[in-house]
RNA sequence: GGGGCCGUAGUUAAGUUGGUUAUAACGCCGGCCUGUCACGCCGGAGGGCGCGGGUUCGAGUCCCGUCGGCCCCGCCA
C-alpha cells in the first residue's frame, strides 16, 4: 500500500550528504536502486535523478522499520529519516561521491511499490530502443539518459540568458497558422469553425519573425517547436527545436558574429569549454570542392583531389568518359590505407553506392607497385599526374570517383566521412564550427522542372549577383549561411529580401505567379511595403546541438519524447484513429486506398 | 517509393547440414545469511521462437506474405 509523506519531507537529495554531514539527522526520499539484505542488516542503495545514497536497515534498531525493509523491491518509491553516520573502517565505497557516509534509518514511508520493471534501471545496459521508448518514464530514471535532457536544459537556460543580456525579446508566434507553398510537407490541422479549411503547423516562424521586424522589434528570439512531415532520419524528428533568432539593421557578419558569441558562451556555460578566435569561413563552392559536402567535417584531411582535366583523354574508359562528358573525376589518397582489406574495399564500395556511385576505383601504392585493377589503362605521364597531384606514398591508397559532378561529391564526400569513422580519425570530444557562405540562390528540380530556392524565397541575394536576377539567375549567389558543426548542419540563416519589388521578382523567378504570391505571402508583400528595416536571422538546431554536445549519436536520445521511424510514439501509441464523431464534427471523411494484391 | 540489418523466457543473447522434454547469463520468486555495494550460498518458476500461411514424417532453423524496430537513399525551402 503505498503511503503519504506526512512528516518525512526530504531534506537533502540523494547525491547530497558527505562526511561533513555526519551527525545529521536528515530525510532522503527516493527510489531503490538496489537491496543488499544480509537477513540481519539491510542495505538500500537510494536513488533520485542526482545520485545515490546507500541507507541501512539495522535489525538492533528499529524492528518494525526493518520488518517493513525486508519487503522492498526495486523502484519501490520510499522516505527514509535516519542519522548520517560514517561508514565502519574499510567500508567506504570509492566509486560513490556519497560514498564516505551512509544513513541508518530509523523510520520509513514506503511511498509506493513498483511492478518488476521490464529492464534493470541503470547505464551500460543493452536494451531494444523500443522498449525504452515504451516505458520511456522508465528509461529517464537511467543516469546516462536524464543527463542528456538536463544538457538540454542548461544549453537553453544558456541560450536564454545570453540573448536576454543582449537586448533580445522573446515573442511566441502561432502553433496555428497558414501552409504555404516550397519547402517540406505541412503538418494539417483541419478547422472546425471553418468548413474545409486547414491550419498548419509552422515549419519555423520564419515570416512571423521577419513581420515581427516590419513592426520593429529589432532583436527576436524563440526557443521553438517545428514541425515538418517528411521522413525520419537518426537527426531528423517530425517535431523538432529551433533557436530561432533575428535581428534588424544588420548585415551578415553581424548575425555571424552573434551567434558565434551565443555558442562560445553556450559552450563555457554547459561544457566548460572556451572557444577562442573566430570560427573560420568558407564559401559553398569552396566545401564542394574540397570535400563534396557543404557540411564537411573540417577536423580531419581526405581531402578531395581534382583529376578531371588529366583523365579526358586517358586509356580507363569510364574516367575518359565522365571527364570528357560534364562529368568530373576526383580522388581521395587515404594516407597509409594500403593495408585496407579486399573486403574494406568491397564495403566502402557498398557504401558509395548508397550515393548512386555505380563503382569506385582504387590504387594500393606499395614498395613495388601501383597495385590496382585500373592501373594499367594509365600511361607513366598520367600516373606521374595522378601521384602529384594527390602526394601519392608508398603505403597509400587511392579511392577515385566519376560520374555526374553531384554523384561524384556526395559519394566522395560522405565515403571521406565513413573512413574518418573507420580509421578513427577524429577524438571524439573536440569541437569544430564552421561557416558556410556563398550558396547559389536557386537551384533547378528536375521533377518539377523549374527553379527552387536553395534556402528559402526570402533569402536575399549578394549584392554584387543583384544584376544576376536578370541576366544568369541560376549563377547568383545568396546571403545565406549555415552553422556546420563536426560535420552536422546545425544552424542556418540568411538576410532577407527587405524590398518589396525585389521579393515579387524572386517570386517570379520561382514560378510563383503573382495571384499565388499574393495568396500564400500577399501579408508578407503587404509587410515590406511599410517600411520593412533591413533584416536577417539564423535557426539553431537544439536538438542537434546537444546531441553534438552530449556525444550521442540521434536527436532521440536529447528528446524527452521522441517519435520512432515510423513517427510514432512507443508510449502513447500516437497517431491513433479517431471517433466518427470527431471526423464528421470536422466535415472530414476518410479516403484510404486500398492495398493492391 | 527503394536498399540493408534485426525480431527466440522479463532482458540480452546462443541455437550445428531441419530431428528427443529450446540453452545461458542477468532479472524474478522462495529459503539461509549482521557490513554489502555487480553481496554470497541453496532451491525454483518462467518462453515454444513477432504474426499468418506453405514445404516436410518433422520447422526457431527452408519458402512466401505481413507487422514492428534501427541505419541509409529518395524526401527534408
Amino acid at each position: 500500500m503505498a503511503e503519504n509523506i506526512g512528516n518525512l519531507k526530504r531534506t537533502h537529495n540523494c547525491e547530497a550528504l558527505r562526511s561533513k554531514n555526519i551527525g545529521e539527522e536528515v530525510v532522503l526520499a527516493g527510489w531503490v536502486q538496489r537491496r543488499r539484505d544480509h537477513g540481519g542488516v539491510i542495505f538500500i542503495d537510494l536513488r533520485d535523478r542526482t545520485g545515490i545514497t546507500q541507507v541501512v536497515f539495522n535489525p538492533e534498531g528499529n524492528k518494525d522499520v526493518h520488518e517493513k525493509a525486508h519487503n522492498i523491491r526495486s523502484e519501490y518509491v520510499l522516505a527514509v529519516k535516519g542519522k548520517v553516520v560514517p561508514r565502519p573502517e574499510g567500508t567506504v565505497n570509492p566509486k560513490l561521491p556519497t560514498g564516505e557516509i551512509e544513513v541508518l534509518v530509523s523510520d520509513l514511508k514506503v511511498l509506493n511499490e513498483s511492478k518488476t520493471p521490464p529492464f534493470m534501471i541503470e547505464d551500460d545496459i543493452d536494451i531494444a530502443e523500443t522498449l525504452r521508448l515504451k516505458y520511456r518514464f522508465l528509461d529517464l530514471r537511467r543516469p546516462s539518459v536524464a543527463k542528456g535532457l538536463i544538457m538540454r536544459h542548461k544549453v537553453s537556460t544558456s541560450v536564454r540568458n545570453f540573448l536576454n543580456g543582449e537586448g533580445f525579446l522573446d515573442i511566441e508566434t502561432p502553433m496555428l497558422t497558414k501552409s504555404t507553398p516550397e519547402g517540406a510537407r505541412d503538418y494539417l490541422v483541419p478547422s472546425r469553425v471553418n468548413a474545409g479549411a486547414f491550419y498548419a503547423l509552422p515549419q519555423s516562424p520564419q515570416l512571423f519573425k521577419q513581420i515581427l521586424m516590419v513592426a520593429g522589434f529589432d532583436r527576436y528570439y524563440q526557443i521553438v517547436k517545428c514541425f515538418r512531415d517528411e521522413d525520419l532520419r537518426a537527426d531528423r524528428q517530425p517535431e523538432f527545436t529551433q533557436i530561432d533568432m533575428e535581428m534588424s539593421f544588420i548585415d551578415r557578419e553581424d548575425i555571424m558574429a552573434m551567434a558565434e558569441k551565443m555558442m562560445a558562451r553556450i559552450f563555457k556555460d554547459v561544457l566548460g569549454l572556451e572557444l577562442t578566435g573566430h570560427f573560420p569561413v568558407m564559401t559553398y563552392d569552396e566545401t564542394v570542392t574540397r570535400y563534396g559536402l557543404d557540411k564537411p567535417d573540417i577536423r580531419f584531411g581526405l581531402e578531395h583531389v581534382d583529376l578531371t582535366e588529366i583523365m579526358k583523354g586517358c586509356g580507363f574508359k569510364v574516367f575518359a568518359d565522365a571527364a570528357s562528358k560534364g562529368g568530373i573525376v576526383k580522388a581521395i589518397n587515404v594516407k597509409g590505407g594500403a593495408t585496407l582489406s579486399r573486403k574494406d574495399l568491397d564495403d566502402l564500395t557498398a557504401y558509395v553506392g548508397n550515393y548512386g556511385a555505380r563503382g569506385m576505383a582504387w590504387i594500393k601504392v606499395t614498395e613495388s607497385e601501383w597495385q590496382s585493377p585500373i592501373v594499367k589503362f594509365f600511361t607513366d605521364e598520367e600516373i606521374g599526374r595522378i601521384k602529384e597531384l594527390t602526394g601519392a606514398e608508398v603505403g597509400d591508397l587511392l579511392l577515385f570517383g566519376s560520374d555526374k559532378a553531384e554523384v561524384v561529391n556526395e559519394s566522395l564526400g560522405n565515403l571521406r566521412n565513413e573512413l574518418a569513422r573507420r580509421l578513427k580519425l577524429v577524438d571524439a570530444d573536440t569541437y569544430s564550427f564552421l561557416w558556410v557562405t556563398d550558396f547559389p540562390l536557386l537551384e533547378y528540380d528536375g521533377q518539377t522542372k523549374r527553379h527552387v530556392a536553395i534556402h528559402h524565397p526570402f533569402t536575399a541575394p549578394l549584392d554584387e549577383d543583384l544584376s544576376l536576377i536578370d541576366s544568369e539567375p541560376a549563377k547568383a549567389r545568396s546571403k545565406a549561411y549555415d552553422l556546420v558543426l563536426n560535420g552536422n548542419e546545425v544552424g542556418g540563416g540568411s538576410i532577407r529580401i527587405h524590398d518589396q519589388s525585389l521579393q515579387q521578382k524572386v517570386f517570379k523567378l520561382l514560378n510563383i505567379s503573382e495571384e499565388e504570391a499574393g495568396a500564400k505571402f500577399g501579408f508578407l508583400l503587404d509587410a515590406l511595403a511599410f517600411g520593412a528595416p533591413p533584416h536577417g536571422g539564423i535557426a539553431m538546431g537544439l536538438d542537434r546541438l546537444v546531441m553534438i554536445m552530449s556525444g550521442v549519436d540521434s536527436i532521440r536520445d536529447v528528446i524527452a519524447f521522441p517519435k520512432t521511424q515510423k513517427a510514432a510514439c512507443m508510449m502513447t501509441e500516437a497517431p491513433s484513429q479517431v471517433e466518427p464523431e470527431q471526423l464528421t464534427e470536422l466535415n472530414l471523411s476518410l479516403n484510404i486506398p486500398k492495398k493492391e494484391d
